[in-house]
Formats: C-alpha cells, structure tokens, sequence
DNA sequence: CGGGATCCGCATGGATACTG
DNA sequence: CAGTATCCATGCGGATCCCG
C-alpha cells in the first residue's frame, strides 16, 4: 500500500469508526495494559489510575461487545472477574501500537509545531484572551 | 514489536493524544482525501459530504496546528485557499492507513461480536426498553 | 469485590446568519 | 470563496450513592 490514493469512499467509515472506537479517553489504556496479562476490575482500576469505575465498566463493556475482551466470572465470595484481550484484541493491538511509537516517535515535532502554530497567532494581535476552552477561540 | 509488554506509563499518553487527535468526527476523512492532492476549502467540502463548515475549519485549524497540514492563501478576488498535507502529515497517514486497512479487513467480525453480544443481552430479559442511547443500559 | 443508577458539568459538533 | 460568530442539542465523562 502506498501512501498515495486511497478508497475514501466507505473505507474510511470503517477506519473513522475504530479510530472513534480507540480513540476515547480511556480504551487505549485499558487494552494496553489487558495486553501484557489478564487483568481483574479493581486492579485496572488501581492500574490504569484517574479512569472512574463508571468509566471503566463502560470502556470494558464496549470492548467485550465488539469482542475484543473476554469477561470471565468466578462465582466466588468476594466476587472475581477476569479480563482478557481476545485474539481479536491482541490482533487490534499491532495495528494500534504501531500507530503508538508513530506517535511517541513524533511527539516532540506535533508539540513544536504546535508552540510555533499558538506563537504566531498571538504575537500577531490579541491583548488578552476573555475565555475559551485552549485550543479553539476566535481571531 | 512484540504485542507482549509495552511500556505504558508515559508513551500511553502520547498514544492516547494521537487517537483522541485522529479519532474525532472528521479528522481521518479530511486527512484521507488530502492524501490524493491538495484541495481548496470547498472542493474538500464538498467531497467529504456531510461535513459542516464549522467543522472543516476546526478540523484543518487543528491539523494546521499540530503541523499536519498547510494552509496556503492566494490573495485573489475570489479568494483561493488550498490545504496540502506536510511531511509530517503523510507520515501519519502511513500508520493511520495500517489501523484503515485493520478496520476494513475486520470490520464484519466486529460487528458480528457486537451482534452476538446484543443478542445475548436481549435474549435474557428486557420485555421492552424505556430510553438510553443504545449501548448502555441495565442487565 | 464488582458493579448499577442517577445527577450534572463540560466539550463536541450541527444549524444558521453574517462578512471581507 | 472562505471563512467568523452565535445559539443550541447531544453525549462523554466525573462524582456520588447504593446493591448483591
């Protein structure tokens, strides 16, 4: 495949579906760490630290309906529940972690052009900035 | 790269910056097409289809920010404006496309955990469903 | 321990109107 | 043509309380 032409017509649906899909704030983490060793709830929870336990369920949810985790229940007292990538999920991995050093690779370069970008829009005007969210805001 | 251990502390980050960055509405679409030629604001407007142009313009403002893509002007009557992707920009594109190729080629075993999941919840109960936005609800 | 139910704030994103 | 400005609907995600 060369970086040239692409079917953007229904391709990129699937693509921008997985990436939506990935791309939340917490899905990545969570199947990066499922992809060194099976995990229990309340250990992702002590593991993936910040992510709320409503976050957690739901991101694990997601992920075991579109089959990429497995949920196992040991019927125990106190209950044990086990999660685990599916060969799915491990398949998902490649692909992701590829686009992972990408991304720790060019860091650094997206960060630079990023200051230079906010640089020159503020030296160009704007005494003070009343409001905004940080990244977005009218010139 | 083995799919086995990856270092998670800092890099997740990095990594979850990136997808939460491509992963948006219309991110991969706009970088997609950009990826066969330069085009001018409206000629991608209306080739992505569907897209408003508020959220153009916030889209290639943010890849215009993180050195993605360059925003070129041609102070003519009418104004011209033609966006091409940087370096960078096709750098990403290559591992973008290795996930587009993943989801393409996976997209039906998705879905079909996803329906076998849904069954699954269905069949079990639920006489009928009083509200909620379709993948979330009680068991 | 492993969740479910609920309330609520904030950000994303769509529709519309106006401008250089 | 290529935007900017504004208003508004929805949904993501956090906090809290409760349950088996």
């Amino acid at each position: 495949m060369k970086p040239d032409h692409f079917e953007v017509t229904s391709e990129c649906t699937a693509v921008n579906e997985i990436l939506s899909r990935v791309g939340d704030k917490w899905t990545v983490l969570v199947v990066n760490y499922l992809g060194n060793h099976p995990m229990r709830f309340n250990e992702l929870r002590r593991t993936v630290s910040g992510i709320s336990q409503k976050m957690l369920t739901t991101t694990l949810r997601g992920l075991e309906r579109d089959g990429f985790v497995t949920r196992t229940v040991f019927p125990t007292i106190p209950p044990r529940v086990e999660y685990e990538l599916t060969d799915l999920g491990r398949e998902l991995l490649v692909p992701v972690r590829a686009l992972g050093e990408w991304a720790i690779e060019n860091e650094e370069r997206v960060s630079a052009a990023r200051k230079r970008f906010d640089a020159a829009r503020g030296a160009a005007q704007e005494p003070f900035r009343p409001a905004g969210s940080m990244s977005e805001a009218a010139e």
